[in-house]
DNA sequence: ATGGTTGAATGTCAA
């Protein structure tokens, strides 16, 4: 089972390249944020013209995450359901055959110190909790998406430089470690070693991408049985050297 | 690289 993660930045502007994309890389599932769309104006017919099903948690301008999947999911669930983080659509979850799949945008923080860090923060407690209510880690489970943190020194390009600011932060790695204790893997780390190894290079800053100025800060995490079923798991690269591309790219997981 | 780029929406926010 082939299964991927991808910030789109706009999912209307990456369409090109998201179709391409899946005919060239065929992933059974795909999980999608910053989609940017209204349920009602997602291009669903354009996906299924080429034998993806969609199902989404749609917005008007901000946020926004999907599943495009082979097969339709069943047991979807959006959101916390719950009325203390109702309005965001950052989460979509669902069931791919034995795999229970949670997809989240998680929040970007903008500056350490502004109310939205805290949202981050909270965002994360609340995300941890949705884990330990819904799931057992002797499942199935993956959790993957924009998690907008580099959690170690190698995952971005200058650690002392960012350290303690928003995305690097000893504050985030609190919140992420108390998650993935529950019996979560960076499956990324299972396969490779090396640095510079990113997902995300930033717009602002001219030639990010020539001197690979970039973040690891796109992640699938599995449970225990999911890792020992990992066959590889990879960042590809080439979606971002495309015009108009995402300051995100691809990150595949392939399971047994 | 402490500036600047991009998208949705059409002034300005978010990233």
């Amino acid at each position: 089972m082939r299964i991927a993660t991808f910030n789109a930045a706009s999912l209307r502007a990456r369409l090109s390249i998201l179709l391409d994309w899946l005919e060239s890389t065929q992933p059974d599932v795909l999980g999608i944020q910053e989609t940017k769309v209204e349920d009602d104006k997602f291009p669903a017919e354009e996906f299924e013209a080429i034998g993806y099903h969609c199902t989404f948690n749609g917005q008007k301008s901000y946020n926004g995450v999907c599943f495009l999947s082979l097969e339709a999911p069943t047991e979807v669930t959006k959101g916390f359901q719950d009325p203390v983080f109702p309005e965001d659509a950052r989460l979509i979850a669902a069931r791919f055959g034995d795999i229970q799949i949670i997809n989240t945008y998680v929040p970007n923080g903008t500056s350490v110190g502004s109310e939205k860090f805290d949202y981050k923060l909270r965002w994360l407690e609340r995300f941890n909790q949705f884990v330990r209510q819904r799931y057992t880690p002797a499942g199935n489970v993956i959790w993957m998406g924009d998690i907008n943190i580099a959690r170690h020194p190698e995952d971005v390009y200058d650690s002392k430089k960012v350290l303690g600011g928003v995305g690097h932060n000893p504050k985030e790695f609190e919140r992420l470690d108390a998650i993935l204790e529950w019996g979560l893997t960076d499956l990324f780390r299972i396969k490779n070693s090396s640095e510079d190894q990113f997902t995300y290079w930033e717009f602002f800053i001219r030639s990010s991408l020539d001197k690979n100025i970039g973040w690891r800060i796109d992640h699938i995490y599995g449970t225990d049985s999911i890792a020992k079923r990992l066959i590889d798991c990879y960042i590809d690269k080439e979606p971002r050297l495309r015009e108009r591309p995402s300051d995100h790219t691809f990150v595949i997981a392939d399971i047994e």
